[in-house]
DNA sequence: TCGTTAACCTGACGGCGTCAAGGTGAGATC
DNA sequence: GATCTCACCTTGACGCCGTCAGGTTAACGA
């Protein structure tokens, strides 16, 4: 769209931030990289001279982390739904496997909000919504005493590793990763629960390799004997 | 430096490569950040004019790579520093939080070339070593069956685990992060090489959170009580 | 001394984010 | 219906950026 956009009528003014918000959504899942989001493109998109973005946005990195935000709705969405109920351990797992989707979903979004250096201070905004869901499922989960230790220190350990699996799967495409992704994520997934949960129960000195390794076959076949 | 630089002999023209690396790499740890690097400042800092720098590197994206890939030798040092002997899983540990360390000390050059969109397919050779590395000190825990599976998945999750807690830290110091940076890591590190452990061990359907905790806590009492 | 050529420079191009200033037309006012 | 007002948007420019085509300079071999 070249054309030049109409002028909106009085008291309408806002309306033309959704549309150069469009505009740079559009340019985004076309071009696939921020890179294009150039105030000179979206304004061209949108209808209307470069400047008029200023009118809605304080630069250009407002633009683009508007832009990235608007995804971030709906990871809310799938943290609420897949907290919902049931075991808190298993829910939590859920939630990961979720957000791990959702940042394969939208790559570009992704990186741009938790790949950069963050000119604000703080968590953003949408993040935090999520941390807090994640840190409330993660007091349900020490409730239950799956989990020790404080909820926050222990949903940033969770988030780190969920975080690094699906930010190096985006960052770095070129690595000797298996093919079936999923399979990889659940195996994050996993790691990270079962760690967590193991971790903190553990004596100071652990014992060698080897007996390490026939102390926790014995627990896994006690376990599967047990059900 | 904003002195002219004195032309280079014949033969000797490489020298501006390194005389080039050197400004930027100054540049860089003065500023802090690499949009510090611009062409223009980078060749004024280095008594040269601007496209002198495309003698030597093929773009802007060439030299900043190159930059930030000379700390990496520092890393493959400490690699094979710490994987030297003893038990492989302790091995493993050490390395990972020299891993740790050395992004936490080398944020600009770490998310440079770990956290963008990298320019060439494949891993970034100097991370390739590392990561060969690591491949064969998991192959290590692997023959002393305190791992199981393929060595490279295995050390693609213990790497994602280290990689998304440094990332974090690196771009989002907003977080609500604990004071004690290093333990924080050694959370991190413990999670990912217990729960890797562990989770391979255990049945496909777990029990219900309460009864799980019970069964920890007894597997980490019993744990203690042995040595 | 002179020609060759490696080493480097000059000047320019198009594109970028950003800003100061000006235009313009829809709706209120008379 | 004419006029005023000001919310909405444009024009034109600035300085910076990466990059390139072509020219200049000086170290060396003959």
């Amino acid at each position: 769209m070249t054309t030049r956009r109409v002028r909106a009528r009085r008291g309408e003014g806002p309306l033309l931030r959704e549309e150069i918000l469009r505009a740079a959504e559009d340019l985004l899942a076309e071009s696939g990289t921020e890179d294009a989001l150039t105030l000179r493109a979206v304004a061209l998109r949108a209808g209307v001279s470069t400047p008029s973005v200023y009118l809605h946005f304080a630069d250009k990195e407002a633009l683009v982390e508007a832009v990235c935000l608007r995804v971030w709705d709906e990871l809310g969405r799938l943290f609420t739904e897949n907290l919902g109920g049931g075991d808190p351990f298993l829910a939590l797992g859920r939630c990961a496997r979720a957000y791990a989707r959702f940042a394969l979903d939208h790559p570009v979004q992704y990186r741009v909000l938790m790949m950069r250096p963050s000119a604000a201070p703080g968590v953003p905004p949408a993040a935090a919504e999520c941390f807090r869901h994640m840190v409330n499922a993660v007091a349900a989960c020490v409730e239950t005493r799956v989990f020790e230790g404080d909820p926050e220190e222990v949903a940033l350990g969770l988030w780190s590793a969920v975080h690094g699996c699906v930010s190096l799967l985006i960052a770095q495409p070129g690595f000797p990763w298996p093919r079936d992704r999923e399979a990889l994520i659940n195996q994050i997934v996993r790691m990270a629960g079962f760690g967590t949960a193991l971790y903190s129960r553990l004596p100071a000195t652990i014992p060698p390799s080897r007996e390490l390794a026939a102390d926790l076959d014995a627990f896994g076949a006690r376990l599967a004997r047990e059900r």
